[in-house]
DNA sequence: GTCTATATAAGGATAGAC
DNA sequence: GTCTATCCTTATATAGAC
């Protein structure tokens, strides 16, 4: 370090980046002040003269991770009068391509959102699940709608959209599998086929249990 | 209560199940000795008398999740000579139904696996996950051979069945959303229906990226 | 087997010097 | 803006009585 003393805003920047490093690495309860201080290099009086406190530092984070899926709605409306197939695409290569690079800022707070439990964080993170789930449904909607997409519950297939993402965000041995690269375009191809009108002739169909019936 | 003391291994059976279900509630690091003793209705040094340290309760709880994807090995052998579709349905339909019954003993522990990180627990949960992983890609294996199914990447929906399970077993809000039936049976097809032979003709396909290609 | 009381450590937060 | 020093609370764990 050159100056004794700094920019506050870089600073507070920094607290927030080494934080979440910290929080995703160890979970945010097994993350002490003390330990936050330690790890940017600098003492608790310190990070008390940015943050009132370890709450403030927490919420900052999670207000952050809030905003993805705003910014994931604005992305569909950029692109227009799209085929319900085209945006579907689109819009799952944009999130899973979200995820992947900002895992360390969107991923945490929802694997650890029953652990801090508070009201003060809880309610962005359920209205941001919620959007999310909305949004791949009502998108879904459109193509049956226009006969591209063929399916039951589109609720559904939101929520698998969902929890292929957060997986693919939290744990390590994953993309330790497969490159993000991959791992998109298979994903899309599923998630394309599940939806697909026209039933897949499997050779034995031995159940009562028809396909999205 | 009846009696001032009790027989051991009951109490050490409840002193467990309480856990697991505080554990889950609001996560390991924020379920004190005091709070499980006071959910219990005994105090701290009663648990110290049946556990020598909380990991040593938290140790017990690993353990005893790490043993369901033996039970889903042996319910495979069990199935017979069945055709892969069969048996994967049927595996399918076990493993949900596991996790759903036994939400509390089976996920927490993943969830939190990274911030419980140590050497201790995180041994057998990532064997436990491997087990899984290595279980239905074999499982997929054998339809491809048989020409049943026909996918690129069986790993990629073993993953997405780890995916999918655990995300049911931890979110109260999908749960919610379906019954558990529902679940199984439209999950069942969409995973069927992914790995299906035969290209679904999509009313459009505007990209390079085919299916599984 | 369970209790009370307490040792010991760790964490959040603050006061005040520089 | 950062430091040292410290307060206060909570947590794990133990000792010893009943």
């Amino acid at each position: 370090m050159v100056t004794a003393t700094r920019n506050t805003s870089d600073r507070k920047q920094e607290i927030v980046d080494v934080a979440v490093k910290l929080f995703l690495k160890r979970g945010v309860a097994q993350t002490s002040m003390r330990d936050l201080a330690k790890a940017i290099g600098v003492t608790t009086g310190s990070l008390y003269h940015h943050f009132r406190s370890k709450d403030e530092i927490i919420d900052f984070v999670v207000q952050r991770g809030a905003k993805s899926v705003d910014r994931l709605m604005e992305f569909r409306r950029n692109l227009g009068n799209v085929s319900p197939t085209e945006a579907l695409r689109e819009c799952l290569n944009y999130w899973l391509r979200h995820i992947h690079a900002a895992r360390n800022y969107s991923v945490f707070w929802v694997r650890e959102a029953h652990l801090i439990a508070r009201s003060m964080y809880l309610q962005p993170i359920q209205k941001t699940t919620q959007d999310f789930i909305n949004f791949f449904t009502d998108l879904i909607n459109e193509g049956v709608k226009d006969g591209e997409f063929e399916v039951t519950n589109p609720a559904l297939v939101a929520f698998n959209i969902w929890a292929l993402a957060q997986e693919w965000g939290l744990r390590k041995w994953v993309r330790n599998m497969f490159t993000i690269d991959e791992f998109i375009e298979q994903q899309t191809g599923f998630i394309i086929k599940q939806i697909s009108p026209g039933r897949v002739q499997a050779n034995r169909m031995p159940y009562e249990l028809g396909v999205n019936e």
